[in-house]
DNA sequence: ACTTAACCTAGCAAAATAGTCAACTATTGT
DNA sequence: ACAATAGTTGACTATTTTGCTAGGTTAAGT
């Protein structure tokens, strides 16, 4: 288990695509803008989710990205898992240059330290942060500033 | 909190002077043989944990490194965050340009759960990856030890 | 004095990260 | 049918991090 700023991305940005494709898909550019990230790099970013299964692209006008889960269903090891390269097993994959030696044990203790937090952010969803903080805030501030480009879109004068 | 193979070279490195330097200090060479760390790598990072208070340096013939604090008193996440620079709170450092931002709001989710994970790594100690590591020794040494118990009891003239 | 090993500095190559550009294909509203 | 939208792909560049090399200086034991 890696952590990256790669993955702070990913999750960033599915956790924006929660949050958003409520109703409807979700544009690249449109998350691009809102957490300022460049659209191409979210390209590989979402290109990668795909493959994971965890997201799905919605051609066409009114098209973007939307979950192909639920977001309790989405857990953050995962999100991380995909975007990261298969780390490999380094220099003791198995061989047998490293059977008895103690650079192995300590090895095997760092996989087991791996696999903790692993497992740790397994047990984290996206509908878990979702809930979390002030989200909602944002939710009423949002829906407030829909409010308004309504009233104007209602009264062109 | 970032998880790379820098922060597992530390753990690594620590792990096994936690392990040598019970009776006299440990030098780099010794511990970048065993652990096929290249020695000026090792300069590098014991530079840092010296500069953050874990280590201490001693010269001369028969010096070494050797821990400044028990084993139980020092956590992977003290480590890990000692040899790795200190992440900028990136874009949003407290700044206006990110006040009422959505951008802000995840950044802070995400900034919650590197939390987390820090608190969990502080939840670990060398003592406890080497209380695991005595275990398997234990285990190995025990199986010996059973194997010589039946070759004297299959031979007991 | 001489050796040992920490300590320091500069630099460098490979990899990962972050982002750009351009061409292409599929879908849909009009 | 056609234009607009939006995903898809690949190649390309810049920056940062990583891991390492090479050369020193300084302090402490023999």
């Amino acid at each position: 288990m890696r952590l990256t700023t790669k993955g702070r991305y990913a999750v960033t940005a599915m956790l924006d695509l929660a949050f958003h494709s409520q109703i409807k898909p979700v544009t690249l550019t449109d998350i691009a803008a809102r957490q300022t990230i460049s659209l191409s790099y979210l390209e590989q970013l979402f290109a990668r989710l795909r493959r994971a299964g965890m997201v799905k692209g919605v051609r066409g006008p009114g098209g973007g990205y939307k979950l192909c889960r639920k977001t309790s269903d989405i857990n953050i090891a995962d999100i991380i898992a995909a975007v990261n390269e298969p780390l490999d097993s380094t220099k003791c994959g198995g061989e047998a240059n490293c059977q008895k030696d103690q650079a192995c044990l300590t090895h095997d203790l760092w996989m087991g330290l791996s696999e903790q937090i692993r497992d740790y952010l397994k047990g984290i969803s996206l509908a878990d942060l979702l809930e979390k903080n002030q989200v909602q805030e944002v939710a009423i501030r949002q829906h407030h500033d829909a409010q308004q480009v309504i009233e104007i879109y209602r009264h062109p004068d």
